[in-house]
DNA sequence: ATTAGCACTTAAAGGTAATAGGTGCTAAAG
DNA sequence: CTTTAGCACCTATTACCTTTAAGTGCTAAT
């Protein structure tokens, strides 16, 4: 491809993110200071090279798939916020009193906002967390609380009812045992070590242990249990995308996106870069392009990922998700 | 209106519903063994009684709302939930070890699931929680947890930085007295005994009182600030209705569905029977039916409500919320 | 290598007519 | 007094046709 078929190909993708219609080769001349007969022999070789297709033959060019990844990869031109978009930013990362998963929340809808098209984030319990304590609070004589905290401050309560057979200060005693046993343990180890190191010891000094036993697992549940916390924000921005104009179009769309079995598709990144997935490299829908970075928060680690039509402003995304990636770094792990 | 007039009305209606155009005259003739002249003529009185109306001077019948409301309060007969439904349900209701708002967020999508309507939760603490007892767990030397309980058993638990220049001990102080004044208070009570009972007599003992005090307040934040727990489940179901095959009206729809501050206005019942909101009376969207009725579980109480089209089958949705009805008062309050 | 010119293609827009499904009203029948 | 047949009339929907706008590919000349 030489230089004047890359600035041909950045310029269609460029203007058909603006305009949304197919382009002709009239639109370029004045650009490219040729005649249109010029324009089009230099589209037929980018459509010939894959760049590029036509809905019917004679209507204008769009980007395929391969057009708008050589465009990311390498022609896009990295883009400044306005000063507006970056004002809703900075007052969020202002903000220092949300707890983890109310800030990804807020940032989603920020970048919903500001983006128009929808936000996803994909977090769970980060691998680094590991078993600080667990506690046992008597409520009355058949209810207690177990408190289970993790080293990157994730704190759980869970209540239960214990059989009144059951001494309390069993049950105390042996969250002294894990106590003992399990502290400085990875929260995504704990359920095994439970299993095999712990429960052969209670056994032993603890008369009705499978009961007590219980009650420890389910206090842990909450980590043990993949705890996938999936937000879905802005699925209705989507439908201001000229693309969605058609009922059928529209319903498939949101379904997907309320449907979590199809949202958890979009996998998590394995690195904190800015990924594009553009159509069916997305995994998700062959109409939209997501674009992804890793995040890790508090003891939550996970994906934010940003839906929107593959016609999406490449350059606007990718600076939202630079400027919040530099800011998640800063307030660090 | 005589008797005929009522059940052409019903007719209609019911007709309406499943067929979801307007009903002409010749439909009917069978049914009431005369001709469309007649019918014609009782459609003509009913739509001046205001059941009635017509798109166009040609086309036939749909119920106003009027229609509708005379409709539910006065024609409409009980439905049996058939045997799928009805296994479904039971399905959910055989689950025990669900907590509260992962048994009402089930419920919800049960009911969405088979009405194909839109189903919406609007829970809150309820005002009979009061305050059990709140302890301090130290973490370590700078951080602690506050946890919360109240006597209908909802725990919650706050994770706080302490400046280093106060003595944990003081805060442990601190939670003693308020163990001792206000347990028993209303947990809508609370953030006012707080300030104005509370706070005079730490002032006197703690130096630092104002921080110490703001631990407590923050540690009672999720009850004192209006928790509202908004839960909206099958957005997309709405979209199988065939009143939307507009994009313009679909994302009328979607968008109000989104927006919280739209949803809370379909407000919370004021008692447990059930009600039904018809188009401009659901407070919500002109085109849109609301049924709702209340619910109290485990501490939390509030409302189901199911929004579908006007024309919604309301025989199928008040079986469904009959059953459901019994079922949460039977698991009690 | 570029360009003017031309035949050709298609989607979208506009116009017209036909059709289907309905009404209201009048006058006759029951 | 109620019911009904009959008819003129209304409107949305559909189908069909034509025109227009936008654009292409190809050829031959520059």
């Amino acid at each position: 491809m030489d230089d004047r078929q890359k600035s041909l190909l950045k310029e269609i993708v460029e203007c058909y993110i603006k305009e949304v219609k197919p382009i002709g080769s009239k639109h370029l001349c004045d650009k490219f200071h040729c005649s249109s007969a010029t324009i089009r022999n230099e589209m037929a070789a980018l459509e010939k090279m894959g760049y590029l297709e036509k809905n019917h033959i004679s209507s204008g060019r769009i980007p395929s798939e391969a057009g708008y990844r050589y465009y990311v990869e390498h022609l896009m031109e990295p883009k400044e916020l306005n000063g507006e978009d970056m004002l809703k930013l900075q007052t969020l990362f202002s903000n220092k009193n949300l707890t983890v998963s109310d800030a990804i929340e807020k940032c989603l809808e920020i970048i919903s906002d500001i983006t128009n098209y929808t936000s996803i984030s994909l977090g769970e319990y980060s691998d680094e967390n590991v078993l600080r304590q667990i506690n046992i609070i008597p409520l009355d004589e058949e209810k207690l609380v177990a408190l289970v905290c993790t080293d990157k401050g994730i704190v759980k309560n869970k209540q239960f009812s214990i059989p009144t057979d059951i001494n309390m200060m069993e049950v105390v005693k042996i969250s002294e045992i894990i106590n003992k046993m399990l502290v400085g343990t990875p929260i995504s180890m704990v359920a095994e070590r439970l299993e095999y190191d712990v429960k052969p010891i209670i056994s032993k000094q603890v008369e009705q242990y499978e009961a007590v036993y219980g009650i420890f697992y389910d206090a842990f549940h909450d980590f043990i249990s993949n705890n996938e916390n999936i937000h879905v924000v802005g699925k209705s921005k989507m439908l201001n995308q000229p693309e969605y104009s058609e009922p059928a179009e529209i319903k498939r769309l949101i379904s997907k996106l309320e449907d979590e079995e199809q949202v958890r598709k979009i996998e998590k990144n394995d690195n904190r870069d800015i990924s594009i997935y553009i159509g069916s490299e997305s995994n998700f829908d062959d109409n939209v392009t997501v674009v992804k970075t890793n995040y890790s928060l508090g003891g939550e680690e996970g994906t934010i990922a940003i839906i929107g039509p593959k016609r999406m402003e490449y350059g606007r995304v990718v600076a939202v998700l630079n400027i919040l990636n530099k800011w998640l770094e800063e307030k660090g792990d």
